[in-house]
DNA sequence: CTGAAAGCGCTTACAG
DNA sequence: CTGAAAGCGCTTACAG
């Protein structure tokens, strides 16, 4: 492995200098740092990453804590991030490290992997209410950055979509097209984001003069199962009005309640409209819906980007950032104006 | 953070000595070890792993490639992995690295991750016939460890089970009870440990004189669908005779199996006897079964740690080893004597 | 614009 | 049994 002496060597330079060439140091002559970097490039050069790391004081490997849930439905979005976050790390030359949360205490892994003493901070998910995680993190003054938004108050980094704005989003279209009784089939609401969806949800309607009943709300796993049940419960009309219009936590829920709609013998969208977030998973392309989905379309590895700059440029000194981006709403053909009520099969 | 040099500045030893106490090395005096092991740990020490890592010349990473599947049966055993292998190599101060495999070429990955010059090895799963990961591997001189055992012939390093005498445990049990039509779930072909489980159970079935027919061989993904699917053709006699038992790759495919027998109107053990491999997986335990399921028993967490060790002392310059374990048999209530023809529902 | 030097925190021959 | 010294490969004030 060729390092800095054996390139200066060849060209009779320093390696000080030839360490200022290969790094883009201003002062450098165009000359010297071209003939540099063609040396490099001959002998095959590439950094001793720990040497590097050695030098200043960082490791240069970040941390990522994940939990196992029996709802085996979370894989897709984990590998899903997985795929991302390595990338854009890799792209800052940062590695990741993972592990795996058993216990019960939520604290406990990221206390056991900074004891390892071999992280430069750590990547969060899933933020609940008065995460015990940042509060830990936080006093320990230990770098992190949060996928989700936990608040505009949030004095850490962040990042992550406007919840609320995906719940108005859908119900402006879907009030727009005539629509009045639409039901939530939402995440579950321990989570920061499903309280997010649910408050932006009620705001939405409530500013549209409209009230919903505590039948059309719902929070529970995003399977396809979930979204099939609560559908066909809400379809059935046994407990009041039928909602003419869904909208689903996931694009997999959103495959549960085309099913029952379906088995309702309810066409969608000319009796029932749906819309769902897409987290864009390779798995569930809404495209591919029969008919195609309506969606708030924020694909997930899209955030790994900014989580991993957010987190990188903290490690180096940067104040905590938080950033919000907002989904996109991509109409396809799973909405449309609500059913006529005397062509409504169950009026 | 206290250094090596502070410790010696409290104690007017040299780091050199500080260094040589705390890693134990025989030389140094016991009443010195001692002093300076309670300066450590009064100061709070702990080893800079980077500076230990630069003049080791290693990284103290290795690397894992994960190949993400449509089929998401095997989302347990992954998270089974990551999670004792996390642990294993933590012991040892190694830490993992993990990367999706996104692409068609199985090399590119592992080269990929190589140019990043960070990783001392590899940790591979799933070997396949003439794995072109290990041809890249050792042309290129990485270490690397295989999980799975592709035959005593293995000329680099590699821990499993003996999946042949998998089969034959299992042959060998159902035999004992006087099953002679014995049918194999087992996982898709193109996997070593299939190709192994199936040669295993041919050869123990001829070894009984017994005869096997095709109907009875099947190869799909491990997945209670497929042991369902399955299990209720072979059940249905429209193919010939039914099979008494069913030998299972997995606990997954065994309950499949056992809720065909259910909707066929047989019951487990009096018309169809079931055994499975049971890989120990915390979702989907096999004393839990009704009845419980006797298995041919490996967990997957116990295989972390000589995985672990075998890469980690390989990347030290030992010798690649090959190392197999044996399954245990563990009889429980869903294998038992053949039914009499005469009882038998449909003789 | 470039170089000599110090230093990051450790390990390990080499002396004594 | 212990210490002084060199060195792992880099970065970065400090001189010139």
């Amino acid at each position: 492995m060729a390092t800095l002496k054996d390139i200066g060597a060849e060209l009779g330079l320093s390696v000080a200098t030839v360490s200022r060439a290969l790094n883009g140091f201003p002062e450098v002559n165009i000359k010297t740092r071209d003939k540099v970097r063609e040396a490099a490039e001959r002998l095959g050069y590439r950094p001793n990453r720990v040497a590097q790391r050695l030098v200043t004081g960082r490791s240069g490997m970040v941390g990522m804590i994940i939990k196992i849930r029996a709802d085996m439905s979370a894989d897709q979005t984990f590998f899903e991030m997985l795929t991302g976050l390595t990338a854009a790390l890799a792209a800052r030359d940062v590695d990741l490290v993972l592990a795996v949360d058993q216990d019960d205490d939520p604290v406990l892994p990221y206390r056991k992997l900074m004891e390892r003493d071999i992280l430069d901070g750590f990547i969060l998910n899933a933020p609940v209410p008065d995460d015990p995680r940042v509060v830990f993190l936080q006093e320990k003054r230990i770098p992190f950055v949060m996928h989700g938004q936990t608040g505009p108050d949030a004095d850490y980094a962040c990042y992550g979509i406007d919840n609320a704005g995906v719940s108005e989003d859908a119900v402006k279209l879907l009030t727009s097209l005539g629509h009045k009784r639409i039901a939530l089939l939402n995440g579950q609401s321990r989570y920061a984001y499903a309280v997010d969806r649910r408050s932006g949800f009620l705001n939405a309607m409530t500013a549209q003069g409209l009230n919903v009943p505590q039948a059309f709300l719902c929070s529970d796993a995003e399977t396809e199962m979930q979204g099939y049940t609560h559908a066909l419960a809400m379809l059935s009309g046994q407990n009041g009005p039928r909602p003419t219009a869904f909208i689903c936590a996931s694009t997999l829920i959103a495959a549960g309640v085309m099913q029952a709609a379906k088995d309702r013998g309810l066409q969608v969208p000319g009796d029932v409209s749906v819309i769902a977030h897409d987290d864009a998973l390779p798995l569930m392309r809404a495209v591919n819906f029969e008919p195609a989905l309506t969606v708030t379309r924020a694909p997930l590895r899209d955030a790994c980007v900014p989580l991993a700059n957010l987190l990188i440029d903290h490690v180096a000194g940067a104040p905590a950032e938080q950033k919000m981006d907002r989904a996109e709403l991509i109409v396809r053909a799973s909405t449309g104006p609500v059913p006529n009520e005397e062509t409504d099969p169950w009026p």
